[in-house]
RNA sequence: GGGGCGUUCGUCUAGCGGCCCAGGACACCGCCCUCUCAAGGCGGAGAUCAGGGGUUCAAAUCCCCUACGCCCUACCA
């Protein structure tokens, strides 16, 4: 390959950013910045009928997350602008005007049926959809006759009725269409728009893109694309298919799969670069045993060739796991930095705004506890809420009885209300002592207290924890608990 | 119906003719560690490499056929 690379993401404003859009986006990203080359972003906006407003935002907002950032397109502009296509409609006009008198190109003056009135059972019997169009074959004196009466029509594409059309694709190889197999597709639509296939193949040449990478679904749209070329008489780019990304039973990924527009996974507590990982690995891998790799290393080798064919499930579990590994990386700061607008989310408003001093201090502890950031709120909650009214009762341990219990959390408080040394070493060789005085076991006496504690039989291990707590909080939850365990008899 | 692509443990994948009676990871199970929960360590179960034919001294890897899955077949992208 030579010159430059120049790859581009073609984003169509239809909706919510989606994870395999997203995923397409990576994937050009990753191949831009491993030869050194550009990525661009360009809007196709060519289908006003389902234009959904807000959705470029979301798109772009979604990129920014994930720090995929882009060399030309919305906002940052560029030499090959603009790059939203409804804004380049008189280049499509051109190009289906000089396709026409080519002979390239025909106007099509049949009426038009709404696809939404066939029935999936007409769609799946249809030949082809312009089958029963004898446009193509029209005199000139016929055509004259039909445009005065006839307002709108239609451009369609003289597809060659004999030959093959072949692509070499960087990731499938070799593939071949009888052209005879392939239908007079519609370049320009009655408002004046062009559909897809002109308008990426006059922009891919335009905006000289040197690589089309895309999912897989658009190979069967190639030929077409590729004849398009032919006739406009440019060099088409090479062509990478890419494998899509299926839900859990095999469908192509849509909605009822459950999160699948990038802005859920940020608010369910996944981290932008925990997402990437996952997503690069979805049809490309390091070597046999590499899982966590940094974006980094992936930039530096990414190559086609470790591209997979073959479409991957979406697997949420997963996904999950690696989010709790990038968690663990985090420093505490940058933890409690993430876990701030969740807590702002999640947390009953009186106990708002967290002390972020204090909440350095909760992370590490969390830190290997959580697999999302969605977790937040509910495993600190204890450290922020005032004392704990948990049912009394299960604060008493296997093999405990009531007065064992009680005397415990008198003997801890007593204990812990005496020291200011609150370190946890310290507090380990405390209380250790004050359970075997007890005689009970580590798990009873300080299941006992951590109960007491946090108003859970699950937390970070207890004396860290109370550490984190401080005496105030520490003494005042052992004497609530004590109050309340005896009033309780 | 037509066209195209794909098919290695449940899932993501390694593998590009001998290193593979198939390796790693998630999930699952067990053990260890242990104040609970995690994390971590160790081990286990899990794939007749979709099936059948070839080619070859040798095939998950090359070729052919079949099956299945998916995508496309719109004045949607």
């Amino acid at each position: 390959m030579s010159g430059e690379v120049r790859v581009r993401f073609a984003p169509s404003p239809t909706g919510l950013p989606h994870i395999g859009n997203i995923r397409t986006a990576l994937f050009n990203w990753l191949f831009a910045r491993h030869h050194g080359g550009k990525f661009i972003v360009r809007v196709e906006d060519t289908d006003q009928a389902r234009l959904v407003p807000g959705s470029i935002e979301a798109m772009l907002e979604g990129l920014r997350w994930l720090n995929i950032d882009w060399d030309e397109g919305p906002v940052v502009g560029g030499n090959s602008g603009p790059y939203y296509q409804s804004e380049r409609l008189h280049i499509y006009h051109d190009l289906a005007e000089r396709l026409v008198s080519q002979g390239n190109a025909y106007r099509c003056y049949c009426s038009q049926k709404p696809p939404s009135q066939d029935t999936q059972e007409q769609r799946d019997r249809r030949v082809s959809a312009s089958a029963e169009c004898k446009c193509r074959d029209l005199s000139q004196e016929d055509i004259v006759k039909l445009s005065v009466d006839q307002k709108s029509n239609v451009v369609r594409f003289a597809m060659p009725k004999e030959g093959v059309t072949r692509v070499k694709d960087l990731i499938r190889g070799e593939v071949e269409w009888r052209n005879e197999t392939l239908n007079d597709f519609i370049i320009l639509k009655s408002d004046g728009f062009p559909t897809y296939h002109l308008a990426v193949v006059a922009d891919d040449h335009l905006m000289e893109i040197s690589h089309v990478m895309r999912a897989e679904e658009w190979l069967p749209s190639t030929p077409r694309h590729l004849q398009l070329f032919e006739a406009l008489g440019y060099e088409p780019p090479q062509f990478a298919h890419l494998p899509m990304i299926m839900g859990s039973d095999r469908a192509k990924l849509s909605k009822r799969h459950g999160a699948t527009a990038i802005g859920e996974f940020k608010d369910n507590g996944i981290l932008p670069e925990a997402l990437i990982n996952f997503m690069v690995l979805l049809g490309w891998a390091l070597d046999d045993k590499t899982d966590l790799v940094s974006t980094q290393t992936v930039i530096e080798n990414f190559t086609l060739n470790r591209i997979t064919k073959s479409s991957a499930i979406f697997d949420q579990e997963k996904l999950l796991w690696m989010n709790g590994m990038y968690v663990r990386e985090l420093t505490p700061v940058e933890l409690a930095k993430r876990m701030t607008p969740f807590l702002e989310r999640d947390l009953p408003k009186d106990l708002l705004p967290v002390d972020q001093q204090y909440l350095q201090r909760i992370a590490p502890l969390l830190q290997e506890r959580i697999k999302s950031l969605e977790e937040s709120a509910y495993i600190t909650e204890y450290f922020f809420k005032a004392d704990e009214k948990f049912d009394t009762s299960t604060i008493i341990q296997k093999g405990m009885d009531r007065d064992s219990t009680l005397s415990a959390l008198k003997a801890a408080l007593d204990g812990l209300s005496a020291t200011d040394d609150y370190r946890h070493q310290n507090l380990e060789e405390m209380l250790n002592a004050t359970g075997e005085k007890l005689e009970l076991s580590r798990r009873q006496f300080l299941g006992v207290l951590r109960t007491a504690a946090t108003g859970r039989s699950v937390s970070p291990p207890l004396f860290e924890m109370l550490e984190v707590l401080g005496k105030d909080r520490t003494v005042s939850r052992m004497k609530n608990a004590v109050e309340r365990f005896s009033a309780a008899s």
